[in-house]
RNA sequence: CGGGGUGUGGCGCAGUUGGCUAGCGCGCUGCGUUUGGGACGCAGAGGUCCCCGGUUCGAGUCCGGGCACCCCGACCA
C-alpha cells in the first residue's frame, strides 16, 4: 500500500524515482544485488508492453520461439567485437551437478551467438529468407550500478533476430522495427520518441550500425528505449549461416537484431510521472477506470453498490479495465490518492447524490483538482469513458511533447554554447563529425555523450561544421547526458 | 570499482556522546463510530537492534572485520 508523499521531483529526481517504483508496488529490491522483484502491479504494466510489441511483431511477420538460457563460452569468442563488448559483464556458469564443467557456460547477456548457430542449420536456400524470429526471454549483464527498472543484472525483454538475403532487405527490417518502436512508444505508452542513428562509439558491438528511439525523461536526461541493429554479416560469417542463392551460389546472409527490455516501464514512469505518482497511459494502464463507491450511513450503502454493480458490467463489455474500489476500512479521500499513486488514469466516484441525480462524478489524472473532476450522467457512460480516455491518452503524450521541444536546441557554431545547454541538462541539436575524439572531448567536458543522428534532420542535404572539432559534418546529432 | 551516506517491529525514525527492563509515529489485528480529497476512539499483536568476532560483570551503544542498500563518478538495454 501506498503511504503518504514521495520525493518532490524538483528536490531529488533519483529519488522521486525509486520512491514512486516502491510506493506505486511496480518493484521491490530483491535479496541478490542488482536484481529486482517485479510485482503484480509492475509486471501488468509490463505485460501492456508485451502485448502492445508482440501484437505489431506478428503483424509484420515475425514469430516467437525460445532459445536456451546457457550458451557454450565460445560461442561468445565467434564474433571479435562482440566478446570485448560482452566480456566484462557476463555471468558464466563453471559448476554443475556438482561437477567442474568441460566448457563454462554462459548466461545469456542477449542471444545473437545461439541463434546464430541455430539459424546455421535452419537456413540453406533463399527459399528460407527471410526468417523472422522474436524471442521473450530474461537475460544477465553484470552491472555495476543499478537502478530498478533502468539497469538491473537481470532483466526481461524481447529480442528479435532475423536472416535475409541482401544488405538492403537487412537494412529495410533494422528500419522497419525501429519504427515498430516508435509507434508503440508514440501511440501505446504516449512518449514522443526521436528515431536516430547511434554514433560508431555507441554502436551495439558486433553490429554494422545501431539505431535507437530516445526519450527524454523529466529531468532532461536522455533515455535510450530501444535499439534495432543491422548486423551485416558479422555474425553470418562467425556462425557459417549460408544460403544458396538462385543462381546456386552460397551466400552469407544478413542478419539483424532488435529489442525491447523492462527499461520502457522506467521510460514511462519517468516520462509521465509528477508529484503525486504515476500518471499511466490508458492504453498501457492495468486499470484504467477505479471505482470509488461513497457511502455515509448503511442504508446508503445498498442503493450506491446496486448502482456500481450495474455501471461496471457494461464497461468490462466493451473491454475496458475497470477496478472496484469496494474496501471498506479507508475513506474515499485515502483512496484518491493511493489510485493516483498508481497512476490509474480515471477515477469514477459515486455516492449518494449520483444515485439521486443518476450522475457519477469523473477525475482525471492528468488534470490535477477540481478541473479535472466533472459530473457526467449514467446514459451513455461506456462513450463517455472512452473519450475521456482516449483525451488522457492524447494530452499525456501532448505533455511530453511539449516539455521535450522546449528542452532541445538546436546550437550551431559555438562549442561554449553548446557545452551551455548540454551542462545545463537540456538537449542540443548540433553538427557532428561522428569522430571518436569529439565524442570523448564531450563526454570529458560535459559527461554527456551523442544521442543519435535523428532519421529526421533539420537541414536535409546541407553540411555544417562539427560543432566540436569545426571540421566537416554531414548531419546533426543530439548531445545530451543520458541514463 | 573509487568517493560519500545509511543499516533498530511491515514503513519512517529516535536512542549511540554518558554500557544494564528498546521507544515514537504510521501501518497491522479486533470491536465500535465514520466515509464526496489522506477519519476517530478503545483494546491488542509484532524486534536475532545487518552479520561475524573481540573488549566487558554487562554491548543497539565501544573496537576489528565483513555484508547489503542508497547517492555521486568510471562502464552499460
Amino acid at each position: 500500500m501506498s503511504q503518504q508523499g514521495v520525493t518532490p521531483q524538483s528536490e531529488d529526481f533519483s529519488r522521486w524515482y525509486t520512491d514512486i517504483v516502491q510506493r506505486a508496488d511496480l518493484a521491490d529490491y530483491s535479496p541478490v544485488r542488482g536484481c529486482m522483484i517485479i510485482k503484480p502491479y509492475g509486471y501488468e504494466l509490463w505485460e501492456g508492453v508485451r502485448d502492445g510489441l508482440d501484437r505489431r511483431f506478428k503483424a509484420t511477420g515475425h514469430k516467437n520461439a525460445y532459445f536456451p538460457l546457457f550458451i557454450p563460452e565460445s560461442f561468445l569468442k565467434k564474433e571479435a567485437e562482440h566478446v570485448e563488448g560482452f566480456a566484462p559483464e557476463l555471468a558464466v556458469v563453471t559448476i554443475g551437478g556438482g561437477k567442474v564443467l568441460e566448457e563454462p557456460l554462459v548466461v545469456r547477456p542477449t542471444s545473437e551467438t545461439i541463434i546464430g548457430w541455430a539459424f546455421q542449420k535452419w537456413i540453406q536456400s533463399h527459399r528460407d529468407l527471410p526468417l523472422l524470429i522474436n524471442q521473450w526471454a530474461n537475460v544477465v549483464r553484470w552491472e555495476l550500478r543499478t537502478r530498478l527498472f533502468l539497469r538491473t543484472m537481470e532483466f526481461l525483454w524481447q529480442e528479435g533476430h532475423t536472416a535475409h538475403a541482401t544488405y538492403d532487405e537487412a537494412q529495410a527490417e533494422t528500419m522497419q522495427m525501429l519504427g515498430v518502436y516508435a509507434d508503440f512508444a508514440i501511440n501505446d505508452a504516449a512518449i514522443p520518441v526521436i528515431q536516430g542513428r547511434k554514433s560508431n562509439q555507441e554502436r551495439f558491438a558486433g553490429a554494422l550500425n545501431s539505431f535507437s528511439i530516445e526519450a527524454m525523461m523529466r529531468d532532461c536526461k536522455a533515455l535510450q528505449s530501444g535499439t534495432s541493429h543491422n548486423l551485416g554479416q558479422n555474425f553470418a560469417k562467425a556462425f557459417e549461416i549460408q544460403y544458396t542463392d538462385d543462381n546456386n551460389e552460397l551466400q552469407h546472409c544478413w542478419t539483424t537484431s532488435w529489442g525491447v527490455s523492462t527499461r520502457m516501464v522506467g521510460a514511462i514512469v519517468m516520462t509521465h510521472g509528477d508529484d503525486k505518482g504515476l500518471r499511466l497511459p490508458p492504453r498501457l494502464a492495468p486499470i484504467q477506470v477505479v471505482v470509488v463507491p461513497i457511502f455515509r450511513q448503511e442504508e446508503e450503502r445498498g442503493p450506491v453498490m446496486e448502482a456500481v454493480e450495474r455501471l461496471v458490467p457494461p464497461l468490462r463489455d466493451a473491454g475496458i479495465r475497470v477496478h472496484v474500489d469496494d474496501r471498506d476500512n479507508l475513506s474515499p479521500g485515502f483512496k484518491y490518492n493511493d489510485w493516483e499513486m498508481r497512476g490509474v488514469p480515471l477515477r469514477l466516484e459515486i455516492g449518494p447524490k449520483d444515485v439521486a441525480k443518476n450522475s457519477v462524478a469523473l477525475a482525471r489524472r492528468d488534470i490535477p483538482g477540481k478541473e479535472g473532476k466533472g459530473f457526467f450522467p449514467q446514459d451513455g457512460l461506456v462513450e463517455t469513458v472512452r473519450a475521456q480516455l482516449d483525451a488522457i491518452q492524447a494530452n499525456l503524450l501532448a505533455q511530453a511533447t511539449e516539455f521535450r521541444d522546449t528542452h532541445l536546441h538546436e546550437v550551431i557554431g559555438s562549442y561554449d554554447d553548446f557545452l551551455t545547454v548540454i551542462q545545463g541538462d537540456e538537449w542540443a541539436l548540433s553538427w557532428f563529425c561522428g569522430g571518436a575524439d569529439c565524442e570523448q572531448r564531450v563526454k570529458a567536458d560535459a559527461q554527456a555523450v551523442s544521442r543519435c543522428f535523428p532519421l529526421d534532420q533539420p537541414h536535409p542535404g546541407e553540411k555544417g561544421a562539427c560543432i566540436i572539432c569545426g571540421g566537416e559534418a554531414d548531419e546533426m546529432a543530439y548531445f545530451a547526458k543520458a541514463y
